[in-house]
DNA sequence: CGGTATCCTCATAGATACTG
DNA sequence: CAGTATCTATGAGGATACCG
């Protein structure tokens, strides 16, 4: 189907076994939830290690940033790569070509964040 | 703070009197959740009565819609508007110039989920 | 018409400890 | 190093009935 007869049919919509009556909300099954824009918003432009993840994630606990990208790997939006096989594991995460396809998306709700921020919150020097 | 200086100098965010480390989290904070941006892209570009939103928004129970209209209200991206004080009410929603400022995320978001759908999903015509 | 009230379930998320 | 296991807490969301 094309775009144009999406947007005039509006089709429901199957993804994941769940069905959907508008893009936005197939949408929001993929990266909505509290942390997977910002994993993935980490992962923009470059793999990461596990542990730079949960370095510049502080916030999310490492059950579930560990969880979160299981999610992520299983809807095809992250790949997961092991360079080894025993002790000390390397583990790298980046983004699939899929996955790629996100990056204006994530750099718009980040420009929005700052946005609101200026407008609704306030910043805290450190 | 400017644009650069905050995407230079990384500050803390407060926002509804919790604390984000990075812009994106922020967003969510606002616009995440399984709801929120379906019932902002049905308020994009026109008002709605409550009952409109309720027919547009048929998987969204009674209670939830209800729930994160006050949430979407008391965050300043929409207006409720009542024009009667006794029944029939005529109450309507619209967004904000606050909630203006996400018309093209909504948009970007609306996009990709149709992408998404052709990539991943399948569409069900009724 | 435009909601609330009540009660309920389940998914999401956190803390801490442990492991190949 | 890169995770799991276990246990617990929170809150998002649903069903149904009722109200001004």
């Amino acid at each position: 189907m094309t775009k144009e007869e999406i947007f005039e049919k509006k089709p429901l919509i199957k993804l994941n076994n769940k069905i959907f009556t508008c893009p936005t909300s197939a949408a929001m099954e993929l990266i909505g939830g509290k942390w997977k824009s910002v994993i993935l918003s980490h992962l923009m432009g470059e793999k990461k290690r596990y542990n730079e993840l949960r370095k510049e994630t502080p916030m999310i606990s490492e059950r579930t940033l560990s969880i979160q990208l299981k999610q992520l790997e299983s809807d095809g939006l992250i790949k997961r790569k092991a360079y080894t096989k025993k002790p000390p594991l390397r583990v790298e995460y980046c983004l699939t070509p899929f996955g790629e396809t996100l990056v204006p998306l994530l750099k718009t709700i980040i420009n929005w964040g700052v946005e609101a921020a200026q407008e609704k919150g306030e910043f805290i020097i450190e």
